[in-house]
DNA sequence: CGTTGACTATACAAGCCTGTCTAACTACTG
DNA sequence: CAGTAGTTAGACAGGCTTGTATAGTCAACG
C-alpha cells in the first residue's frame, strides 16, 4: 500500500496504484473511447509498470468493466441523479430538471459525450461481456427514468421512461455534433409530453 | 453446411472489381463500422487482390470517404427521403411520414443502425477527414428535415429541424439498444410538437 | 537481518493492422 | 503477333495491439 508522493505536477500524489490505473482509465476511457485507448496509453499516463496494470485487473476487458462500473457510480449517480433532484423545486418536476442537469453538462468545455452509448455502437458484439454491461448501465438510466415519469404522474411510467431516454440519448449525440443546445431543444419535448400526459 | 459463398448475398457476376469493392465496404462498414472492418476483410469477402483495392483507392480513408458518400445516396436520397415522401400523402405530412419509415427500418431484421452517427463516435478527432464528413453527411439530413418542418407549417423551421434530428438520432440509438418501437415512441413528440407549434 | 509483497522497467511473443511490392496471368487492341 | 492495362496471389515491411516474462528496486514486518 506504500503509495510515494511522487509529486507527479497535477493533483493527487496519495493515490494507490490501483487507483491512479482506475482515475487514469476514466478519464481517456471517458473522452477517447474504449477501443481508441490502449494498455500502453493508460501505464504512460498513470505513471505505473505494465506489471503492476495486469496484476489489478486481468486484462483489458476487466478494466474496461470496472471503467463502466465507475461511471455508473460517478456519473449516473452522484452526477445527473444528484444535480437533477437538486434542481427541481418538487419530485414531479424531476423530469424537467434532468433536462437543465444535461443543459450544463454539454456546456462544460470539456464535455465528453456518454460512454454507455459509444461503447454500445463500438463494441457490436451483442455476446460480449462489454456491449452487455452497456446495455445494462443504459437500462439503470431508464429505471430513474421510470421512477421520474412516476413522480410526474404520468399514466404510463414505462412508456414515458422510453420515450425520455430517446430524447436523452438524441440530445447527447446532438451535443456531441456541435449543438450545446440540445438539451433546451429536448427539455420543450418533455414539456410537451408531461402537458399531455397528465 | 452447405457452402454457397459463391453467391455472396447480392451477387452480379458482372460487377466490376471496384464495384464489388464498393459493394462489399458498403455491407460490412454499414454493419460493423469503419474502424472494426479491416481491408483484409474487404478484399476477402470482395474476392479481389489487395493490389486491385489500393489501385481504386488510395487508401482505406479514401475508401471509407466514398462509403459514406455512397451510404448518403442510397440511404438517405433513395430510401430514407423516397420512403418519407411515398408515405406521406401531402407534404405537410412529411414530418411523421419520416417516423413512419424509421418504423420500418428498425424493424428489418437486418437493422444495421447508421453509420453517420457510429463514425461521428468512432473517429473522434475533429479534424479528420472522415470525422467531418460524417458531420456533413449528418448536416444534409438535418437540411432535408428542415425542409419538412417548413412544409408542416413550423414557425421556426430551422429549430424544429434540430428538434426533429435530436428525435431521430435518439430513436435510432435506442433502437440499436433493443427497442424495436423507438420510431413510434418518437412519432408521438412529432405529433405534439407540430400540433404546439402551428 | 532476512523475507515477503508490491512495484518498476523493459524486453519480447504473437497477432493484427495498413500499405507496398513482385511475379505471373488474362483479355483486349493495334 | 506484340503490347498494354487490369487483375491475382502472396510475401513482406513496419507499426500498433494485448499480454507475459525477466530482473531488479523499495518498503514494511517479524
Amino acid at each position: 500500500m506504500a503509495s510515494r508522493d511522487v509529486g507527479d505536477g497535477v493533483a493527487q500524489p496519495q493515490l494507490s496504484a490501483q487507483e491512479r490505473i482506475l482515475e487514469t482509465s476514466y478519464d481517456l476511457f471517458s473522452r477517447d473511447g474504449v477501443r481508441a485507448v490502449g494498455i500502453d496509453r493508460i501505464i504512460a499516463e498513470a505513471k505505473i509498470a505494465k506489471a503492476t496494470l495486469y496484476r489489478h485487473f486481468a486484462s483489458k476487458e476487466d478494466l474496461v468493466l470496472a471503467f463502466l462500473d465507475l461511471r455508473e457510480q460517478r456519473w449516473t449517480r452522484e452526477w445527473l441523479e444528484a444535480e437533477t433532484e437538486r434542481l427541481a423545486p418538487t419530485p414531479s418536476e424531476h423530469v424537467l430538471a434532468l433536462f437543465d442537469a444535461l443543459d450544463e453538462w454539454f456546456h462544460r468545455p470539456d464535455y465528453e459525450g456518454c460512454p454507455f452509448i459509444k461503447t454500445l455502437l463500438e463494441i457490436r458484439e451483442p455476446d460480449s461481456p462489454i456491449h452487455r454491461a452497456a446495455e445494462q448501465h443504459l437500462g439503470v438510466i431508464r429505471a430513474k427514468l421510470e421512477r421520474y415519469a412516476e413522480q410526474a404522474g404520468a399514466r404510463d411510467p414505462e412508456e414515458m421512461s422510453y420515450q425520455l431516454q430517446i430524447l436523452m440519448m438524441g440530445a447527447i449525440v446532438s451535443a456531441g455534433r456541435g449543438d450545446p443546445e440540445a438539451a433546451c431543444r429536448a427539455r420543450v419535448f418533455a414539456r410537451l409530453l408531461i402537458d399531455s400526459s397528465s
